[in-house]
DNA sequence: TATTAATCAATAATGATTATAAATCAATAA
DNA sequence: TTATTGATTTATAATCATTATTGATTAATA
């Protein structure tokens, strides 16, 4: 629900960046807007053809690029399925490995751009913050072997 | 020069977890405990290969998906190619996007895993914290445009 | 309407990773 | 020494998300 989440405001920075608002563009634009979760373009596929039901998915993809591009969405890469984000504040991922639910966690990050450039010596552009483990519910479940979609093998980190 | 990096303790290790040390496992446990770098697959191949000519590309995925189930490597999982490291302990990875070169800094975690745990009721059981930009070599060959080995396609980071 | 460029969508291509299956090796027992 | 057994290696094929390609369609403007 933040002004940068705010479907309106997507168009008219898609717009500002060069780009026409075709109606399969603003159909992927008021689901990403309207969803607190971090969908894989296969699920921001299949959640807007609903409702826009002629939508292909090189269009899921090629929006989607464009999206990212003119820094309106953030993609998290994982070796499955890459997941777009829109909260573009500073916060840490916290991803879990059995049922790939992402939640977000406002925290300060750990060391600031300033003092890596001036200690270190190296231009922060960019950041990545997550812990992987187990969510709330699946700590409940994890007795019971139920199946869920998961961000990756996740063997390594279940193991324990 | 760690402990946990040394190639001694790595095949104790390996053994211990119930595997056999073959002259090929040797071969990329020795490499993987001499480098600092965080290799790709495709790089252990190709640098192990050197002194082991024979060596086939899956001995490779398989005896790195053997080290991370043993927990004596950790996956960085990209789009492009999955990278490898040693260092075990908590640290922030500082990746060029431009030559693909990734640092090491050792820094506090931003939130401890009791933290989660208590207040959020999440269950910590991996990290992963990484500042993407350029590294010190990269800001001076800006100028020039020279091409490398990139992590990604690297646009969104590099465009501003 | 004509022109032009942007966009769309179906398909093919890419490429890292994984699965498969046959060959090889190591350890032990007979 | 020779089988036997099971793990391992290797070459190859398969997988699959993503990207590139290409021809068709659309929108904007004159």
């Amino acid at each position: 629900m933040t002004a940068a989440r705010s479907a309106k405001r997507m168009e008219a920075a898609l717009r500002a960046a060069g780009y026409r608002l075709t109606p399969q563009r603003a159909a992927i634009l008021a689901y990403l807007a309207a969803t607190g979760s971090h969908p894989s373009a296969r699920q921001v596929y299949d959640e807007v053809r609903q409702t826009y039901p002629g939508l292909s998915l090189a269009t899921v993809y090629n929006t989607l690029g464009i999206l990212v591009k003119s820094g309106l969405l953030k993609v998290l890469e994982f070796e499955l399925d890459n997941r777009y984000e829109t909260n573009l504040t500073p916060h840490i991922n916290l991803i879990c490995t059995r049922c790939g639910k992402i939640q977000d966690l406002v925290a300060p990050l750990p060391i600031s751009a300033e003092h890596l450039a001036d200690k270190v010596g190296f231009q922060v552009l960019d950041y990545r913050m997550e812990y992987y483990g187990l969510c709330p519910d699946c700590q409940g479940r994890i007795k019971n072997r139920q199946s869920a979609t998961k961000i990756n093998k996740g063997e390594q980190y279940e193991q324990s």
